[in-house]
DNA sequence: GGAAAATCTTAATGTAGATTAAGAAAGCAG
DNA sequence: CTGCTTTCTTAATCTACATTAAGATTTTCC
């Protein structure tokens, strides 16, 4: 049911059988169709998600109406809007299916606890969150570097799967510039 | 020597005296005039970088040769090309002292070592990256839903005592427009 | 204190990407 | 299979900010 979590928390960490079983008694699953919403904007995000299968994104919506996605997740990455999740405060973005998912989950009132009995899971959750940052340090400087068509064939080029697998509009919002522009850029190729 | 730090430490997690004694043999000390380099691109990144007193910041230089800020560190803050100092790897980026700086230093050799000596410390730099994933989440919204004069209003409204402190081309590189530009807007106020 | 360097300001001109509008193509549901 | 919805494409026009250039002001250093 969790082996997903497992595996991944030991390619980091130990965690054995027994405390396998006190995580466990800390999660929930769920599945999500594609474009389902796991939470949305105006409610507190309650829920930490780590994909098994799938992909999440996490976007909000801007004055002009439009969708901004500031963030994927597919297997064995977490997604959150972590201020919202860490001080229950109302949140601004959502995080949708891009396609059909299955999450492991964990609330927010339990979030704690997982540390306090299982000490371990402190150093999974700081390699889990250095390596997010490290995410958002390349990816700022890709916005403030790159024009948005080297940051199209750039992303095409180092993640071709991930491009044939989410709608162009979604990649276009993550990547900064309008669907209509992504079709300007395609067809120069 | 290292109160600062470990007075931080204290905020989020318990470091007694006998750890401190650890800890502290495992860091430096090191002071900076203004504009001084800490870490220079093309270089590999080996030190990970507390700021006492003063100011950090983090940045690159574009292919047109201008200067882009994309983090500033003050009191009690973080900074370092996380990628370059966790893989070793040549880097891009320069930080840089924005003002006079005192910072306690962690080299990449002991950066481990910490971990294994001092498991509490687990939990401080996991609330430490949550943060600084936090901060940067916040930033790229930012970055896809204002303007430029926005941003620099919302900033100024936020950080007015920043605003004064740094200088202003580095306050419009970080904030993503050109010390042409930010003239132009405070020019209206 | 004076000269040099750094920073800030101003304005005209240029441009990368947005906006507007609408048709074509693909996907979905009954 | 068909109708409806969603996604993608195309192109003209617009705009937020960049670029270029240079003068004014402030800061730094000897």
């Amino acid at each position: 049911m969790y082996n997903a979590l497992f595996d991944h928390v030991n390619r980091f960490t130990n965690l054995d059988e027994d405390e396998q079983v006190i995580l466990a008694s800390m999660l929930k699953t769920a599945s999500y169709k594609k474009k389902a919403f796991l939470h949305e904007a105006g409610a507190i995000c309650r829920e930490n998600y780590f994909v098994v299968k799938g992909c999440l994104r996490l976007y909000f919506i801007d004055i002009k109406g439009a969708e901004q996605t500031t963030q994927f997740a597919i297997e064995n990455w977490w997604i959150s809007d972590l201020t919202s999740f860490l001080f229950q405060s109302q949140s601004d973005f959502y995080i949708q299916a891009a396609e059909e998912t299955e999450v492991i989950v964990v609330e927010r009132h339990l979030y704690d606890h997982i540390f306090e009995q299982l000490p371990g899971m402190e150093k999974y959750f700081r390699l889990i969150y250095q390596k997010l940052h490290q995410a958002s340090q390349i990816r700022i400087k890709y916005l403030y570097s790159q024009t948005a068509e080297e940051r199209y064939t750039n992303f095409n080029s180092a993640f071709p799967a991930f491009v044939q697998r989410v709608p162009q509009y979604m990649l276009a919002s993550y990547l900064g510039f309008t669907p209509e522009f992504l079709s300007k850029i395609r067809a120069k190729k």
